[in-house]
DNA sequence: AGGTTACTTTACAAAGC
DNA sequence: GCTTTAAAAAGTAACCT
């Protein structure tokens, strides 16, 4: 019937709209945070197979979005922070963690936690530190992800750590307050994995 | 043999009863001292009673949920007492109202390390939700018993949404079967 | 630098927006 | 989905001394 006819086409009219809206979305942050072409893709992607899953009634095409551009830097291996990515989203924090989640969950994607050295070349970039830095950082935490240092600890706070000891250890000028700047993770929490770091580092040759 | 299973620690009970009677809630919040009561915030009016400490929400349907109590028999006791005063109120009251447990939250300790992000390859992805970055523990949802696991890098865990007290037991045991299986214990 | 307080997560019921 | 209640786990953060 007629009705039917138009329900189909209003329902396909709008997700063409809803679609184009959610794109632009994706396209307008992953150009915020600096992401490569692949991760838009790949968030694209993602987005069409929530739109096609009908995981979309009930949550906002901002809040899906951002889920999925948070998804997609994690799986390229470019992760960006939950706090970096809610800086350039229009929905807040919590909503994104929260939508990021259930379209995980639904999606079955089996996004592992990003590795916290994928976080160390920004970071370093950005405070100007040498590449010998940023070797030591990744070193760093390599020997402390063997010493089982990482469970439950924010892969960003470690990052941060990791470069400021790096920093330090390669008598580059930085401080706590910088390194805080740049990756959003108070000076606390940056001094305690700091001290786990140097200690699981003494530890080298023990156990 | 003094395992896991004996370090189990009930935290918290959940449950929810009726007396079989509608409410006036203002009569109610004027009479009952210490009695919270904002109808613009929620709907329930909070009562707390100190020995056993739990706290419970009564409703004009003069249906009851009671919470923060650290066993089943506390409930009935917290209960009871509260019974007891909408009695002496004059509110008629049934004489054994029915109670239910709808959850219990426990902790434990399984005596080790753990490596979360290897826990969450070896359980499988599928029923695991593990972000650090929001929340330091693992989440792992378990089929039988049907609970929810929070399994931390301390070794300590929560169980939660079981409905007896013998799925926190049952649900530790098979926790750390599958953990040993992946030779993940200590 | 330390200490306190408070927020993050899980489950669950209740009545109503 | 939200509101309120309670409790544990460990990490993070804000605030004060």
């Amino acid at each position: 019937r007629l009705r039917k006819w138009n329900e189909r086409f209003r329902t396909r009219d709008s997700k063409e709209r809803n679609l184009k809206q959610a794109l632009g979305e994706i396209d307008r942050m992953a150009s915020a945070l600096g992401l490569p072409e692949n991760v838009r893709e790949t968030a694209s992607v993602i987005y069409r197979r929530a739109l096609d899953d009908d995981l979309l009634p009930g949550r906002s095409i901002e809040g899906v979005a951002t889920s999925c551009t948070y998804a997609a830097a994690r799986m390229a291996g470019v992760p960006r922070s939950l706090d970096e990515i809610a800086e350039v989203s229009r929905v807040e924090k919590s909503e994104v963690a929260r939508t990021y989640r259930y379209i995980a969950r639904e999606l079955s994607l089996e996004v592992k936690p990003a590795d916290p050295e994928q976080y160390v070349p920004r970071f370093a970039s950005e405070l100007g530190l040498s590449d010998e830095s940023k070797m030591r950082a990744r070193q760093l935490l390599k020997n402390a992800k063997e010493k089982g240092v990482h469970s439950g600890k924010s892969p960003v706070g470690l990052a941060a750590a990791a470069v400021y000891a790096a920093a330090l250890l390669t008598n580059e000028k930085t401080t706590q307050a910088a390194v805080s700047d740049v990756a959003d993770i108070s000076e606390v929490t940056i001094r305690n994995r700091y001290h786990e770091l140097l200690e699981a580092e003494e530890n080298l040759g023990l156990v | 043999m003094s395992g896991p299973a004996d370090s189990i620690e009930i935290q918290n009970v959940v449950a929810s009863t009726g007396i079989g009677q509608e409410l006036d809630l203002e009569a109610l919040a004027d009479d009952l001292p210490g009695a919270d009561f904002n109808p613009d915030n929620f709907p329930g009016l909070v009562y707390r009673t100190q020995d056993p400490k739990a706290a419970a929400l009564i409703f004009r349907s003069g249906k009851i949920v009671c919470t923060g109590a650290k066993s089943i028999d506390d409930v009935h006791d917290a209960l009871g007492i509260i019974f007891d005063k909408l009695r002496e109120l004059k509110i008629p009251v049934d004489d054994e109202p029915e109670i239910t447990v709808q959850n219990i939250v426990s902790s434990a300790d399984l005596g080790h390390n753990l490596n979360l992000n290897a826990l969450a390859i070896g359980l499988g992805l599928e029923d695991v939700e593990y972000e650090p970055e929001q929340f330091p523990g693992l989440v792992y949802r378990m089929d039988e018993p049907k609970v929810v696991i929070l399994l931390f890098g301390s070794g300590k865990i929560v169980i939660t949404g079981g409905k007896r007290t013998d799925d926190a037991e049952t649900a530790v045991e098979e926790i750390v079967e599958r953990i040993d299986a992946l030779g993940l214990l200590g």
